[in-house]
DNA sequence: ATCTTGCATGAATATCATGCATGGTTGGAT
DNA sequence: ATCCAACCATGCATGATATTCATGCAAGAT
């Protein structure tokens, strides 16, 4: 039963750099004799010579250069792949998977990558949109490492928090006949032609928190994928949104836009981050929350404020 | 100081296969507690964890599943490497490097050569004809691992062998004057033109041994590259030449070719192969040897036979 | 000749991996 | 609910084995 260690390879390429079994042993920091044993056994259970010794001089034989090829094909690869198990566990290195629920999570997420991946050079982030088990599940599941969601659920070993805060306003177009009001009812809208992202109904934060409770419907509904296409429709007058505000504050140079309260009280909404427990502590996990807080905390808007 | 070693990349690989460390021990015939040990010692000196516990599961951490991806790329390399090694050992494996030095000897190469490769397959068989210090110095420096030569030179770590017997004759075209005398003396060659291969003279034999004891040049002297042309040009009476009798026996169906002794006692020769003598029982070396032999014997023909 | 350098080797030793015994936890079966 | 079986972790003992030490031998170098 041939074993061949790294400890073979190691003495192989030491042998072939430096010359000689004596200076090799230097360099490894264990005694010429070591060396010779380890070969020497090697060599017996190989059954195979990897030096013919000449005089004082070892020449590789056909097998011994074979072995240094072996040798210095593989050894890097293994010292690479301790360097690399080293920057996980600092948390320099890892594959940051983030999942998200709500259309407003991907528009403020794309700020936060940005720097992000500035910071961490060594982590791959991937972000997805899509679980079969919902945001929560994908997590618990290992799909994801990180979830941005509105809808936080403090199940056991996982840990939310919340990163962003915002108030959910309604678009309205240049000259739009509610612009400027303190702010809308529900009854403003009955004319009105709402755009919204293609999700269900009880996903979209106008209809449960502003619409439904009031029992109105809009006139015409109509579902766009994108912000941008959303955004110039607003602001034609084809029709008027419910986002948040930072959105349409970020367009001011842009498009012709106005944000107008939802009600008296507003919609407050908040995102939140969520990771597992137990990885809480890991470096770029941590610092991507730390950043994500940072960012956060200079575009929030409290709703009362 | 970590230490990725072969174990640990097997124990990864074993517990992915099979699910759990009990069941990977026992596939590498060892106990659940070497590799918890084992694994362990890793992590602790990398600092980074190769599976999370849950339960009674173990669920690989992405160092972990970074960690068996290098155990499936490397380890295949490493029992291959060993198997080769093996196959160094026994000397099903090699790399048989063949010097010739004599235009004779690369044709009786060729027949042997062809069944030699198809009786070991993994022997890569390379042959040179260019030596810096001539066929022995290159053995001696391990240019090459095997010298077919016409002169053996026995020297002190080298073993030669006779593999094979020729006659050096006088090639001569149809209906040639020549044609048919038991022998020809040196003075029949004054009128003639004579073909040889273009290499220095005193490595010609029919110069050595035959025309210049006796004080004797040919009319004409033309060098020629290969040996198919060369009898061609004998064939259409453009020249003579001399060469090894089975050659010319070989040509007897396709050219019409006389073969006529060189002096009354013929010119006899031989050739030799060379190995260094520590390499004497290596098994594809010793095979080619005993292959060059029996060929030889086959079509050898003693001068006075 | 003599000295130096380098490798091999046998015996002594130190190290380290492995095994054993055991305890804790979990998930499933009764 | 409870028990059982499966699985992993760990402290300790021990045996395997890598390493060293001391030495001899051979071959270049001076």
């Amino acid at each position: 039963m041939a074993q061949l260690e790294r400890t073979h390879l190691a003495i192989v390429r030491a042998v072939d750099q430096h010359g000689s079994l004596t200076a090799a042993a230097e360099q490894l920091h264990l005694t010429q004799s070591a060396l010779s044993h380890a070969i020497r056994k090697l060599e017996d259970q190989l059954g195979v010579a990897i030096w013919t010794r000449e005089g004082r001089r070892l020449r590789p034989t056909q097998a011994g250069a074979y072995l240094l090829a072996v040798a210095n094909r593989l050894l890097p690869q293994l010292t690479q792949a301790e360097e690399r198990l080293r920057q996980f566990a600092q948390g320099e290195r890892g594959a940051l998977r983030i999942g998200i629920e709500c259309h407003p999570c991907h528009q403020w997420l794309l700020k936060v990558v940005s720097p992000y991946l500035a910071a961490w050079p060594d982590v791959d982030v991937d972000v997805r949109q899509e679980f079969q088990f919902g945001g929560i599940g994908a997590l618990f599941a290992h799909e994801i490492d990180l979830l941005v969601t509105p809808d936080p659920l403090y199940a056991h070993g996982l840990r939310f928090e919340p990163v962003f805060d915002y108030e959910q306003v309604l678009v309205v177009g240049a000259g739009h006949r509610l612009r400027g009001l303190p702010y809308v009812q529900p009854e403003h809208l009955t004319e009105e032609t709402l755009i919204t992202y293609p999700v269900a109904l009880d996903r979209l934060d106008i209809y449960t928190h502003f619409l439904l409770p009031a029992g109105i419907r809009p006139k015409r509904h109509k579902p766009i994928e994108t912000t941008d296409i959303l955004l110039q429709m607003v602001a034609s007058g084809r029709g008027v949104a419910a986002l948040p505000r930072w959105l349409v504050d970020e367009q001011a140079g842009t498009l012709d836009l106005g944000a107008v309260r939802l009600g008296a009280q507003g919609i407050a909404k908040q995102i939140f981050v969520g990771i597992r427990e137990r990885e809480a502590d890991i470096d770029y996990l941590h610092a991507f929350v730390a950043l994500a807080r940072d960012h956060g905390g200079g575009m929030g808007a409290s709703v009362n404020g």
